[in-house]
RNA sequence: GGACGGGUGGGUGAGUGGCUAAAACCAGCAGACUGUAAAUCUGCCGCUCCUUGCGGGCUACGAAGGUUCGAAUCCUUCCCCGUCCA
């Protein structure tokens, strides 16, 4: 089984409903992944993933790495195998941890050296390195490694990352292209090239120009969401998807709240992952199709309701707010269990009414009704 | 009956003359979270007033008196609690 992409129909905006075959299966576009960084989606089974119709998860490279180390998952038959999972699997490069772990880290043309928040034992990470991590893992998409830089950043910086992550890109598609082609596994995975340029229309434009360049099979908007304005991650999203090309998956990381996914969508995006649903649902916050629910709050003491009447999840059809509340109060793992649960179904189910509103051309509609119900938190 | 030790804000528990409306933690209340160093972090947490200010007033460290410019802190008496001795 080898990769495909097709775009099965669009409609009066740049939303594409598409079709995103992988070697673990076929992934229906537009879709979120939930993110699993340690191969585990926290509080969740893969079984629960699988009840929940995930198509497919993010993993991490960098943390992979570390613990327990990319080697041991190959000698014991791949991530999919490891942690059970036969759906696919994205692995993203490092890159955003470059970010996230500034204070760790150092970086050079040649990569990162971090210093393990594990154990603070130093490892270089070169673009090359990433791509060897993710073909060790066998993850279905990887990622090339790039410098996520921190918003608002000076112009000079924007430019040093953009054109360090171009180099990083180049370096990792060769490396990735012919180790792969050495394994005779040329078809296995697939790697997507990530565009940065901060919140510059022109670096934006200049570096998708040069990662365009490298023809990957798949493209990514990077570096968004990590402090600008909503509408500043949207013109730049904009700016970069309307210079991609149209047979070709676009990612846009680490987005969004559930309100916003139907613009990224109506920009042109296929592909979104985000850790709010898991991590909210850990710190007692719920999604609901009337707003958000910080389920900890006296007002559900008493409440007898499901977290959302209008949701179909199993949580949803048997434990009430208070049930779920105390839970959280008393400090039980299974609230996290529930919530996370019912969390990743509402975005799986947001991406569902999605694509369902691009074949009937209403997406707009949809959108403009998520942002109304989301404006005010409910009573 | 005697000898010690102790009684502090919803709880545990620091504090032994002014920097104390009183540490810290817990509980309680509210908030944040966007390619996960996050089951994490932040704020509030005696009452009250207003011109919301690192503002004013009041009440508060078992009870009542007292010493002192000033007391949760020192003295006296009383009431409780714990341990031990008779």
């Amino acid at each position: 089984m080898s990769f495909s992409f097709e775009v099965l129909r669009t409609d009066a905006t740049s939303a594409r409903r598409g079709r995103l075959r992988t070697p673990h299966g076929v992934v229906q576009t537009p879709f979120f992944l939930p993110v699993g960084t340690q191969a585990s989606v926290k509080a969740l089974t893969q079984e629960a993933l699988e009840e929940l119709a995930a198509e497919i998860i993010l993993a991490n490279t960098y943390h992979l790495y570390l613990r327990p180390g990319h080697e041991l998952i190959r000698r014991l038959g791949g991530l999919h195998q490891f942690m059970s999972w036969p759906r696919a699997i994205l692995t993203d490069s490092g890159g955003y941890q470059v970010f996230s772990l500034s204070e760790l880290r150092k970086i050079t043309d040649e990569g990162v050296r971090f210093r393990s928040h594990l154990d603070g034992s130093e490892h270089l990470l070169t673009p090359e390195k990433a791509a060897e991590i993710q073909l060790a893992l066998g993850s279905d998409i990887a990622m090339v490694l790039d410098e996520c830089i921190e918003t608002p950043a000076p112009r000079e910086q924007a430019e040093a990352a953009l054109r360090r992550t171009t180099a990083w890109a180049r370096r990792a598609r060769a490396y990735f292209q012919e180790s792969a082609k050495r394994n005779g596994k040329a078809s296995q995975q697939w790697q997507f090239g990530i565009v940065q340029g901060a919140t510059f229309p022109d670096l934006r434009r200049e570096s998708a120009r040069q990662l365009l360049e490298l023809d990957f099979p798949g493209y990514a908007v990077g570096g968004l969401a990590v402090g600008e304005p909503n509408e500043v991650t949207c013109a730049m999203t904009a700016e970069v998807t309307a210079l991609l090309p149209k047979d070709r998956p676009r990612y846009l990381m680490g987005v969004g709240r559930p309100e916003q996914i139907a613009d990224y969508v109506a920009l042109g995006v296929d592909m979104m992952d985000c850790v709010l649903p898991t991590r909210a649902a850990r710190h007692a916050c719920l999604y609901t199709s009337e707003g958000r629910v910080l389920i900890k709050n006296s007002r559900f003491a008493e409440d007898q309701r499901p977290i959302d009447s209008h949701c179909s999840c199993s949580v949803c059809r048997r434990y009430t707010r208070a049930y779920l509340r105390h839970l959280f109060a008393a400090g039980e793992m299974t609230a996290a269990i529930l919530a996370t649960h019912h969390n990743v179904h509402f975005y799986l189910d947001i991406m569902r009414q999605i694509r369902e509103a691009i074949e009937f051309g209403n997406l707009a509609n949809f959108s403009s009704e998520m942002h109304a119900r989301y404006a005010a938190d409910p009573a």
